[in-house]
RNA sequence: AGGCAUAUGGUCGAGUGGUAUAAGACACCUGUUUUACAAAUAGGAAAUCAGUGGUUCGAAUCCACUUAUGCCUACCA
């Protein structure tokens, strides 16, 4: 054997099986008769760094991967890049200082490709370093045709089964960007505006109306005020004028309306807010677009025409001043919805959009199919399916993102939607291949392109071989995310696949919390609390960072990055190594009868296999952790190890044998239960002891040994007499003048004489010691169930009986106690009684234990 | 403002109805060099389980309310 070095060389032992792994093994075999485990791997968005939060993520990935392949799963972990989208734009854009609209559409999208397959490059490697089994062969970028013409197969599908449509819809518009944007893409600040007081004549008089948004008069369609509002009740059903622009809009009556916010009336713009949007759909408004897509006033606001919004305000709010309409104002603390890159305020716009059409009560069912790890992260999507209040706009008005595969035909206007035989193309690039229905060969193609969930939303069916395979592999295992997206990803994911192929995309979805960092807080480089992997990998390297992202929480709890948790998993990786330095040149894999200490440990090592698997199935990670370490580090190395030191060292023969055979056993098994976890030192050490690779072994069966008692009793009897030297000062190797244990069981006594150094007498039976009862333990599980609302007093009066009277009683099989003048038997299980040993005289010292008694001579 | 979650020794964190030892880790204190490991080993001190009320024979554990924190969502005409 060759030399093992006294400390565990992390970087040399990580960077070799780096360099030296055949990924091969992680493929996914598609004509393998082995059950199918799919993991939907999230595609991250590779613009940007790979952090301690997407290492977290793929962790628990890949430790379920591994563990499925080893217990016989044909695993595919693949991974994919969500590479469209505005961040990518924007750095584009700063890297080569042009703007979009400098350059051609083709151009632009060259250099934002060029971008991301640099970034992927860097994942690559940050992925690679951290030992994940990811399966490259089944690799896919939404950028490429090959993919994105999947988005446009589901695109016209969706539209040709009457899920998408083209239609006018409000939509969140930045100005400044001239697109619409998602909701995720708004951002708030708080900031003071003005609430400006308004006379509007009705009919009967005068309606006073409180508006942050003077500028959005011509867009008014009606006022509102609470039902239940007793001042302005004689209003609703009437009419009043709109000041300035003097036309008529109706008085609605909606209980929405907050009567102590301002004056209790409102006034609906369209679109002012959110809110706005509800009540007009709701009461059917007709629509006043006052902002135009450069966020200038249109016609309808007359003389206001032609201003950008901040100068229409100032004006209208002049004018009205001066004409006595706006008699007050005061400052409001205000929320302003911003375009999150630009921080330009937001306006809602009816726009002709694309939309996907939501089908909430659809999705939640879906969701009810779907086995959700933490269970209450289904409510989550429950909440927002609910909350959902408009369809998804699709349609994005940007250059890098997948083509919406339509054109309009110039002559009668006639929509005309690729055939999926096209695809994938750029309606920008191509043209149809056919007439329109009036004749007219002349289209213009549609600028707009689509979302990023889009291209996301569909990979769980893309990874399971849609829409080309035959056989597709749908519903995919496994979806891991984290609890920030369910909104989103998990939502668009549900709605499509179920809108696509009519089923759930997956069977369970295990939600990650985020990483925290050590101040507790979300990990962000302006907290400076900011932990990059290469970080982690250069100090303590990657196997001890997998051990953090197990250990850390349970899931769905957000785990906080700690430096001491990384130390304490080097650590345990230094134990391991040392117990694998001093093993190494001892054991052997041989033929041998174990004896009790042996088949003691066998069986603990069965429990903590049946234990580890259990918790995998579970996904409870941190459990099976901690259960490997505490069986390496007490059982294994302070205690097995301990008392086989003699027999290891030993001359040949079976005892020795036996001893050499299960440590063999144990660090074989321990290498394949952490293989999972840390693929790094899982692998040296298997692959070191039998020249395989431990990525390629079967997760460990129980051998069926049980714990063997008198095994048991051995190693607590070693336990109890190192205690027993180091209460006393003694150097754990000095002997003992003699040592007699008395036992039910007849034990064998050559490891003891090892560990203890000592003469060691193994009897059977108990030493001549008096056994004293001197107190009663109650038992409530046993006495509260049966005995109810009397069980306090029967404790009581239980307690205070004599103990020696209650042991002769409870040898007899009941117990007999007093309450309350009446006496009351309670079963022999209700007492346990607790005895004190009384010296015989001798001098010895008496080490009472569970299974055995232990005399030594002073 | 709404939804979801969390609250356990100095710190981190298991435990989800059953005995007066509430796990473990880090930190702290004390002993010990024992032919793998002092980053070890043997032991110790340290928690009225956020508060109040309730259900129950019995509550860290279930329920209600309160307080604090986190995340998600919304934010005001």
């Amino acid at each position: 054997m060759s030399e093992v070095s006294k400390e565990y060389n992390f970087s040399q032992v990580e960077e070799k099986w780096v360099q030296s792994w055949d990924s091969s093994i992680y493929h996914f075999d598609w004509d393998s008769k082995k059950p199918q485990y799919i993991i939907d791997t999230p595609p991250p968005y590779p613009t940007g760094d790979f952090h301690i939060g997407n290492a977290l993520n793929w962790c628990y990935i890949d430790y379920v991967a591994r563990y499925k392949r080893m217990r016989g799963y044909n695993v595919m972990f693949p991974q994919g890049w969500d590479c469209h989208g505005l961040p990518t734009e924007v750095k584009v854009e700063q890297l080569n200082h042009i703007t979009k609209n400098q350059v051609s559409r083709e151009e632009f999208r060259r250099l934002c490709e060029k971008l991301t397959f640099e970034a992927i490059d860097r994942f690559h490697l940050s992925m690679g370093r951290l030992g994940l089994s990811i399966d490259w062969s089944n690799e896919y970028v939404t950028m490429k045709p090959e993919y994105y013409v999947k988005t446009q197969t589901s695109f016209v599908r969706m539209y040709q089964n009457g899920q998408i449509y083209r239609a006018n819809h409000p939509v969140n518009w930045c100005p400044r960007c001239g697109t619409a944007i998602a909701f995720a893409e708004v951002e708030y600040d708080s900031r003071t505006t003005t609430l400006n007081y308004m006379r509007f004549s009705a009919q009967d008089g005068e309606m006073q109306i409180a508006t942050s948004r003077p500028e959005l008069l011509p867009a008014c369609v009606a006022v509102a005020v609470n039902p239940d509002d007793g001042r302005y009740r004689k209003y609703i059903g009437k009419k009043v004028t709109v000041p300035i622009f003097n036309y008529e809009v109706p008085v609605l009556a909606d209980p929405v309306v907050d009567t102590s916010f301002g004056t209790g009336i409102v006034m609906i713009c369209t679109f002012g807010d959110r809110q706005d949007v509800r009540w007009w759909m709701e009461h059917h408004l007709p629509l006043r677009q006052a902002i135009d897509r450069g966020g200038l006033l249109t016609a309808i606001a007359g003389p206001y025409a032609g201003l950008d919004v901040t100068q229409a305000k100032n004006r209208i709010t002049q004018d009205m001043i001066n004409e006595g309409i706006i008699f007050k104002q005061e400052p409001l603390e205000q929320n302003v919805g911003l375009c999150w890159r630009c921080k330009t305020p937001i306006e809602i716009l009816s726009e002709l959009q694309w939309f996907v059409k939501i089908n909430s009560e659809e999705i939640k069912k879906t969701a009810e199919e779907i086995d959700w790890v933490p269970p209450h992260m289904q409510v989550r999507l429950k909440n927002w399916a609910d909350s959902v209040e408009w369809d998804w706009c699709i349609s994005r008005q940007r250059i890098f993102a997948t083509p919406i595969p339509v054109w309009y035909c110039r002559a009668c206007g006639q929509v005309l939607v690729a055939r999926e035989e096209w695809l994938p193309l750029d309606p920008n690039q191509t043209q149809p291949s056919e007439k329109c229905k009036c004749g007219s060969i002349d289209f213009v193609p549609e600028q707009d392109v689509l979302d990023t969930w889009m291209d996301s939303s569909i990979s769980a069916l893309a990874v399971a071989g849609w829409p080309n395979r035959k056989d597709i592999r749908m519903p995919t295992q496994l979806r891991p995310q984290g609890h920030d997206i369910i909104r989103t990803w998990a939502f668009y994911t549900i709605l499509r696949t179920k809108s696509l192929e009519g089923v759930k995309p997956w069977d369970t979805i295990l939600v990650n919390g985020m990483a925290l960092g050590e101040d507790g807080h979300k990990m962000s480089k302006s907290l400076n609390n900011f932990i990059r992997p290469e970080e982690v990998f250069l100090t303590n390297g990657a196997d001890a960072l997998r051990q953090w992202g197990a250990m850390g929480g349970s899931p769905g709890n957000d785990i906080m990055f700690q430096w001491k948790e990384i130390t304490a998993a080097s650590r345990f990786q230094q134990k391991l190594w040392s117990i694998y330095r001093f093993s190494l040149p001892l054991i052997a894999k041989v033929d041998a009868v174990p004896g009790q200490v042996d088949r003691w440990l066998l069986g603990e090592l069965d429990s903590l296999i049946m234990k580890a698997t259990s918790a995998m199935d579970a996904f409870q990670f941190d459990e099976t952790m901690k259960a490997i370490r505490g069986f390496a580090w007490e059982v294994l190395a302070d205690n097995y190890i301990e008392l086989v030191k003699a027999r290891l060292y030993g001359p040949d023969g079976p005892e020795k044998r036996a001893a050499q055979n299960t440590l063999y056993t144990a660090l074989e098994t321990l290498s394949k239960l952490m293989a999972p976890f840390t693929p790094f030192i899982s692998e040296e050490i298997h692959h070191t002891l039998t020249g395989k690779s431990v990525h390629v072994q079967s997760w460990p069966m129980p051998s069926g040994t049980p714990v063997d008692p008198a095994g048991l009793a051995i190693k607590e009897i070693a336990a109890a007499l190192r205690r027993y030297k180091a209460e006393k000062g003694m150097a754990l190797n000095s002997p003992l003048p003699g040592i007699v244990v008395y036992s039910d069981q007849a034990l064998e006594t050559i490891d003891l004489i090892g560990v203890a150094n000592s003469q060691v007498d193994s009897r059977t039976g108990s030493p001549l010691i008096e056994m004293k009862p001197i107190a009663i333990r109650p038992q409530m599980k046993i006495i509260g169930p049966r005995f109810k609302d009397k069980s306090g007093k029967i404790i009581k009066a239980l307690s205070a009986m004599d103990p020696v009277l209650v042991a002769g009683q409870k040898a007899n099989g009941s117990i007999a106690v007093p309450v309350d003048g009446e006496i009351i038997e309670v079963p022999a299980e209700a007492a346990e009684i607790v005895v004190e040993s009384l010296s015989a005289g001798e001098a010895v010292d008496v080490l009472r234990l569970e299974k055995a008694t232990v005399l030594v001579r002073r």
